[in-house]
RNA sequence: GCGCCAGUAGCUCAGUUGGAUAGAGCAGCGGACUUCUAAUCCGCAGGUCGGGGGUUCGAAUCCCUCCUGGCGUACCA
């Protein structure tokens, strides 16, 4: 049972004699913040009264006389203003736990009316490599997919792969003109990266060389402007001292720019031999484009080199997407959606949306400056397009009724843009989410990049982390004694492997689930795999511990499960444990009214704190009778239960022993 | 210029959408293994919630303004 729905249902009920619509007011029944003020507060009195005029302390009296859940709680407490603090009575609590015992899904009821998700994530580029900035879409995208699927929905996952876009160009030019077939013969797709780099640092150097006199004259000018106001200023004048502000940031940002120009000028001026490639090449960017328009256009050579080079890059990505034990229904790539593109333009048009400008097709929104360009002036389509394509086929072919765009915040205002366009294009109530996620930042607070030649791989930074879990798995276990004190490892090396692969990777993916998404992430290697505080290890740990009590106690976990015995509630430990756990389902509608698997990790957390609290009052196996031994048994067997599900929602594995 | 987002303890971050005395984890200090796993627990210390003004019973949260930083802003995705 939902305890909370079920109170905000008798609330609601004895609110609809003061207000026409209860819902808002109802919805402010929530589980107390400080367990000193019971289990769950009412905060509706307050806002209520004002709004009626009367004496808050004197509506929240009235509304306790009214109110019927003398089967549930203690008698309800007013507190300061008007709050409403309820307990619930300790036979309730510990029927409910009883029954979540029993129950296959730990207590979790079903949403009611299921509906058809279809959640976008992941989506890399699948010419490049990925890196850590890929991490956070799969890792969140796929957390939510376990959630709302756990919760009933229907969901379908889609790796909405970049599989046709400008670096697709790229390599064929590269592979056309660079190509090094033993490298290829060996390992294609490493050598398909390397080609990509080459003709993107080719191109930089082109478009460099030209800048760097653009720049350097509007820096001149700049810097002249500024002299010129600051001979002009008046000292006492506040607005004019934000100007200069803001011109030396220019000059500022001016500077920064000339040095990246030139870094990447001197990355092929310093090295003989490309720079020979570049002189040999010097239209490389422009031709490049031109393989992609080549391949779009249905040119059959550039077809043939796509059709090779694809499945080598998908595989690539399986084997990431393997080791992170992510999964996708389909993965259907920008590629997909290439013969629907003609039509959606031509519809647009003839429904008037899209209209010409510049000589590129394009839907203008009111009150927003950028247009959402369907088709570029050079005939090419563009991604807008691809993803209105897109939410067409999802409508059409999977019935969806929201769609969940896991996706960077910088995209923000394409999304935005791609449902105004829906709303007018189609007569739908398809509801679209951009579940935006802030930016990778480096350890110097600014946007994380990966530095040419050295950057970050997320292959590596796998590698890594398993390394180091492997580690502390090791000198952990070696550490272990018997009752003599004599060393008493009980992992074989094959065990400490696994271990390590499902600490190392689990200790990422919390890393980065458990910020709240919105927040940009600052990548840090030691926190991502530190192994202490508010970690994948700390639920880990709590899980293994409980699954050591029951080999040291010989407890059959079947025969447990079977038996008779109740659960039944006398320590206060054990009560707030049991509550806890009662309080998963909560936790889970929270994770899936907001998208955020942070409210999860925050539920697993405090649940195994309340663990270790209650494994410090109370022996479980050294109870002081059998039927209190059974019941704390049985409440063990439970939490650990709740964690390895809740973990399982993160897509974090657990293990029987660490 | 316009728009979006952020600023909370030394550091990294939460903060249940306006609620009660602002919380965690690291780092620091002090304790706890003859005890079901010390990858742990308990305690201490640490705050002008960027500044200022406003709205009301009540503000980290809403409004205005200023400061700081990030991002986006017409044919890359």
């Amino acid at each position: 049972m939902n305890v909370l729905q079920e109170l905000k249902n008798r609330f609601a009920h004895v609110l609809s004699d003061y207000v026409d619509d209860p819902a808002p007011f109802a919805e402010m029944v929530k589980p107390a913040q400080d367990a000193r003020f019971g289990d769950f507060q009412a905060n509706c009195a307050m806002p209520l009264a004002k709004r009626n005029g009367v004496n808050p302390r004197d509506l929240a009296t009235s509304l306790v006389e009214k109110l019927n859940v003398t089967d549930l709680c203690e008698p309800p407490e007013i507190a300061g203003p008007g709050f409403i603090n309820l307990r619930l009575k300790d036979d309730v609590v510990e029927g409910n736990i009883n029954q979540a015992y029993t129950d296959d899904r730990v207590g979790v009821s079903g949403v009611e009316q299921p509906l058809t998700y279809v959640i976008d994530f992941s989506s890399p580029n699948v010419a490049k490599p990925m890196h850590v900035g890929h991490l956070r879409s799969s890792v969140i995208g796929d957390s939510l997919q376990r959630t709302m699927r756990f919760l009933g929905h229907k969901v379908i996952s889609d790796n909405h792969i970049g599989d046709w876009g400008t670096q697709f160009g790229m390599i064929i030019y590269g592979y056309k003109n660079f190509v090094d077939n033993a490298a290829y013969e060996s390992d294609p797709v490493g050598e398909l990266a390397r080609l990509y780099r080459l003709v993107n640092t080719l191109s930089d150097y082109h478009s460099a060389v030209e800048k760097i006199p653009q720049v350097e004259k509007s820096l001149e000018t700049l810097a002249e402007e500024l002299s010129q106001m600051e001979a002009d200023a008046d000292p006492k004048d506040k607005k004019q001292k934000k100007v200069f502000k803001k011109k030396r940031s220019e000059i500022e940002s001016a500077k920064d720019s000339i040095k990246s120009l030139q870094e990447k000028k001197a990355a092929v001026a310093d090295d003989p031999e490309l720079k020979e490639l570049a002189i040999a090449h010097p239209e490389i960017a422009r031709l490049a484009r031109e393989e992609t328009a080549k391949l779009h256009a249905g040119d059959a050579e550039n077809q043939k080199l796509w059709d090779q080079f694809l499945p080598q890059c998908v595989e690539a990505l399986q084997g990431i997407y393997d080791r992170l034990d992510v999964h996708f229904d389909h993965t259907f790539g920008e590629s997909y959606y290439n013969p629907m593109l003609a039509e959606v333009v031509a519809d647009l048009e003839a429904k008037g949306l899209a209209t010409e400008s510049d000589g590129a097709k394009c839907v203008f929104i009111e009150g927003n400056a950028a247009p959402f360009i369907v088709q570029k002036a050079d005939g090419a389509y563009t991604y807008a397009t691809t993803d209105l394509a897109t939410v067409q086929y999802r409508l059409k072919e999977f019935g969806a009724d929201k769609v969940l765009y896991v996706v960077d915040a910088r995209q923000g205002e394409h999304f935005k843009l791609l449902m105004e366009t829906i709303k007018l294009w189609l007569n739908t109530e398809i509801d679209l989410q951009h579940v935006s996620f802030g930016t990778v930042m480096g350890e110097d607070r600014r946007p994380f990049k990966t530095r040419s030649g050295d950057n970050v791989g997320l292959e590596s930074l796998l590698d890594e982390a398993v390394r180091k879990a492997r580690e502390i798995v090791a000198s952990n276990d070696d550490a272990k004694t018997d009752s003599t004190e004599n060393s008493a490892p009980e992992l074989d090396e094959a065990t400490r492997d696994e271990i390590s692969q499902i600490v190392g990777i689990g200790g990422i993916k919390y890393a980065d689930l458990h910020h709240n998404r919105e927040s940009d992430y600052v990548f840090d290697w030691d926190k991502m795999l530190a192994k202490t505080g508010d970690t994948a290890t700390y639920m880990q740990y709590a899980y293994a511990r409980i699954q050591g009590i029951f080999r040291r106690g010989n407890i059959d976990v079947e025969q447990l499960r079977a038996s008779s015995f109740r659960i039944h509630l006398d320590e206060s430990a054990e009560r707030a444990l049991a509550l806890k756990i009662c309080r998963f389902g909560e936790a889970l509608d929270t994770v899936a009214s907001e998208y955020r698997p942070n409210l999860l990790t925050q539920y697993l957390f405090e649940l195994a704190g309340v663990l270790t609290t209650f494994y410090g009052e109370c022996p479980v196996l050294k109870a002081e009778d059998e039927t209190t031994k059974q019941s704390r048994l049985k409440l063990i067997d439970l939490a650990g239960r709740v964690i390895k599900q809740g973990l399982d929602l993160l897509g974090i594995e657990v293990c029987e022993k660490m």
